[in-house]
DNA sequence: GCAAAAGTGTTGGGCCTACACCCATGA
DNA sequence: TCATGGGTGTAGGCCCAACACTTTTGC
């Protein structure tokens, strides 16, 4: 039986690379934990993460905004791209087509494809979770409570959070998983949560003071059962300083 | 008129995947200098990474260790995925072909097409350059002396060099650059050459000595003009625990 | 003996870690 | 007044950077 040739048109008719996708990790944080965005796939109970095709006519970072944008409503974001994935039994083909069969047309699905990972971080709050054509819902997930997903994205995320620790470790991160201003317990907690460990808040909040990233705000929180916290912001000149710089900044 | 559909099979008659190709930027180590090894195309002047098509039937690592094969002659190498470079014009598509054109066929030249970066780690000594079918000579270039490179292929040098400054800052390197047994004044002169500055030789012994990834051997390299260095080898299962712990190792 | 490169030790300072109690607030 | 979480200082040790002279070897 011979293969249909499957269409290099996305949904917006626009040519596309053949057998080459994006997958995006979109890091939340909020309530004291990280999240991540997945998108339950149209009459299944089947998870993945957010991805998409990359047209002829953009750049790679342009597809990864662009499919963020899609499904967060966000435009300005921290993206970063972190790994192709690229083995020849990424997963079970046949699984994911009987899994999918009355969503994805069968003949028009490549045997094989080649992934380019991006990570995201933005701010919980302002995002509008999204699905697209292929699936009805799209919500954020506490990264310890994640599925098993679909395809290999089990495996991305894994490498996802990876990478985003090791950038951690050398880098200042947060100014798109906070909102504008914070505290230093919201900023130490994000941190928490992303290394998957405790820290010391004395130690904590003098390397941060010392490193001159943040700004103390005459502000505190109000209206908590307890001391209100003082408010912060990024001081962004440093702060791109210190990305630019390739600047050292370990935690 | 209408462009000639590019085949998608590569010199072995392979099914190769379209659009994507894989760029190998190969380091070795000699007389105190980082090398890169560069291809000269057929007839003319320039040169370039080695490169390749991905087989429909590899995986990308493999199909990067193949192309280094080729390139090098070596099986057991280092390497490393950093980047995949997809930017709509990576290059002046024209240019190339005007340059280009006696050994490829403009017809079956891709518009546009995504790379896959990979760094490797060679020992300079065991290697014998071999050019592919588009070229006519596989040299070593000092890393300071490399001269304009066609496609985007400076910009991906430099990348990939970065990459492997950022990684040679929390993991051990060199197994590979480096021939079995080692002087210490050797293995300081490579680290110097990949973070391009100066070390000083008594805080850099502590430091590798105390990380208990090398081992001093009863022996000392003879023939020299001056007083004759010790000979040192890796610990391999140190160094392998230090890799896979995602351990700290900071020069 | 001379030129060239190897080998080696100490000190001071800064940074990192470990650690516990009081304070402000709303309920 | 109580419960909750925020805010804060110090001491010890380790690691890091800075620094220069002596040793060995071949020629």
């Amino acid at each position: 039986m011979p293969k249909k040739r499957p269409s290099n048109k996305d949904f917006d008719n626009e040519e596309v690379f053949p057998q080459l996708s994006l997958d995006c990790v979109i890091f939340g944080f909020n309530d004291g934990t990280l999240k991540v965005l997945l998108l339950k796939w149209k009459g299944t109970e089947y998870w993945s993460l957010p991805g998409g095709l990359i047209r002829q006519s953009e750049d790679i970072d342009n597809a990864a905004i662009r499919i963020l944008q899609e499904r967060t409503g966000l435009g300005q974001i921290f993206l970063r791209q972190f790994h192709t994935f690229g083995k020849i039994e990424r997963y079970d083909n046949q699984k994911i087509i009987s899994k999918l069969s009355h969503v994805i047309d069968p003949e028009s699905w490549y045997d094989r494809a080649i992934s380019i990972g991006y990570y995201a971080l933005v701010d919980y709050a302002e995002v509008f979770p999204n699905p697209d054509q292929f699936t009805d819902e799209c919500q954020w997930w506490i990264l310890e409570e994640v599925p098993e997903l679909l395809f290999d994205h089990n495996e991305i995320l894994k490498k996802a959070l990876h990478s985003l620790r090791l950038e951690l470790s050398y880098q200042p991160v947060g100014y798109n998983l906070l909102s504008e201003k914070f505290t230093m317990p919201e900023m130490m907690r994000m941190y928490e949560a992303i290394l998957g460990s405790k820290i010391d808040p004395r130690n904590f909040q003098k390397k941060i003071l010392n490193s001159g990233i943040v700004i103390k705000l005459n502000e505190v929180k109000k209206g908590l059962a307890h001391k209100s916290p003082n408010l912060y912001m990024f001081d962004k000149v440093k702060y791109q300083q210190i990305l630019e710089g390739g600047g050292l900044f370990i935690i």
